[in-house]
DNA sequence: CGGTGTCTTGAATACCATCAAGTCTTGTGG
DNA sequence: CCACAAGACTTGATGGTATTCAAGACACCG
């Protein structure tokens, strides 16, 4: 078995500084380059941000829950989850963040976020200051598009996590999962095809506390689809063998 | 046992003209007074909006999943719900709407929605055309204020709604459901005190919907509750006769 | 006055959780 | 570099929560 080296994000994290906006894959993707003249840009500028690009290594957290912060971040590279805690020491995960997602559209808006963000892998993020996104957000109607659109793709996931939740079985959910990751990674081109491939950094544990599962149980679902031939997971990467029926199983109702 | 009479707002929807927004016990409370412009509402000029009021009866469809419209809607009077419906036949509803609110902030920017609306009891609701909202929008600080709480507030209880369906039992969901109804109503006014009292028109089968159960199983959790002395439910008003044992349930973890 | 919608209750069943033991991998300090 | 601890995953046995199925009571409406 081919153990391949540490993940890409691995390397960054240790470099000196992190490398420019400009190389980045996703900085046409998201808002960055609409909002860069709240990171002070001028047009042209060479995409150097003093100050505002940040690391932290996996399972460390980003910033808590109820924690006031003028910051706002957006994911660089890395994959994170914005999570709630219960009392109990059960945990809730809201959403996985991947490259180029801002981490709330809410905080653009609020201080005080109501979920706390902890790394998968290792994350490079930059944040924003929320005074000056909002202002640049008035005079620009190009960041108003962008944020809106990154506001009503998070209401829909919000949403369609609701009704896998409230009504879909265990394997259902967990191929959901799978398929709109996948989604969100080819927008990002970061998913190889014949055969579908792509990085997959979650723990078991990370799938169940995403979908309302016990990780024993996900082990289960996940031992099935392997035997059944239509899944394979390993070395921190998931390959679809049988999209078809995949697909099938996500879309049964 | 007292049959009360039909509920307020039936009466209302028989008038052949809705009362004027300066009537409406929700005006200041939701976006209505800072979009009033968008109504091309003069100031001091009185509340009478021509065409734009809508009446429909229990049951119905305000509007469909995917249906495109300029129209966004606020409800005035009565419940409703937004909905998703599965190809076979099980739905989830995402929220409740009351009196004052927005049905959905997203519609603001995006024509189409990912749900449908339904009508619970009779509904009154007035739509403002998105474009002209959207204009108002960036010429009045007050107006942007309110629909960014509006949204923070719209995204924070469908994480809550993520994480009741993802960790907690029937009962706490349940506990939790009511409990948070009570909160909104009580803001609007809608909630008498000693006995803590409200109007109450769900049936089972939309608890059910909300929080991913049978409308069987909703059924002996609330006769659990009453029995319990926790509760009681008739003639679609709703009493919480052990409020402190009932709030315990509610935060259990 | 039958039809429809709502609610209740009981019995049988399904799905997922919990508990437990063991393997394998990963990370860390001696 | 090895030993050990901690984390991650697997698998089986058992149990609990909620679903499904079914039958009946009741209210409301046309």
């Amino acid at each position: 078995m081919n153990v391949r080296p540490r993940p890409v994000v691995a390397e960054l994290v240790t470099r000196q500084t992190p490398p420019p906006c400009a190389a980045c894959a996703v900085y046409d993707f998201g808002i960055c380059r609409a909002a860069s003249p709240a990171w002070a840009l001028q047009p042209g500028e060479p995409f150097e941000f003093q100050g505002s690009g940040h690391t932290v290594p996996a399972r460390r957290v980003v910033f808590r829950e109820h924690e006031m912060t003028e910051a706002v971040p957006v994911i660089c590279e890395g994959w994170a989850a914005s999570t709630v805690m219960l009392s109990d020491g059960t945990r809730q995960i809201l959403s996985f963040l991947l490259p180029g997602d801002l981490v709330s559209t809410a905080l653009l808006f609020d201080a005080k976020a109501n979920c706390s963000v902890e790394a998968i892998t290792d994350v490079r993020y930059r944040t924003f200051n929320r005074a000056e996104l909002k202002a640049t957000l008035l005079k620009n109607a190009d960041l108003l598009e962008r944020l809106s659109k990154a506001w009503i793709e998070e209401k829909s996931r919000a949403d369609q996590l609701i009704v896998d939740l409230g009504r879909r079985t265990a394997e259902e959910r967990i191929a959901r999962l799978i398929l709109n990751l996948k989604d969100r990674l080819a927008l990002r081109g970061m998913v190889r095809s014949e055969p579908m491939e792509m990085d997959f950094p979650l723990r078991q544990h990370h799938i169940a506390d995403a979908i309302g599962l016990t990780p024993v149980h996900v082990s289960k679902v996940l031992s099935e689809f392997r035997h059944a031939g239509i899944l394979r997971i390993s070395d921190r990467s998931l390959t679809i063998l049988d999209f078809a029926r995949f697909r099938r199983i996500a879309l049964m109702r």
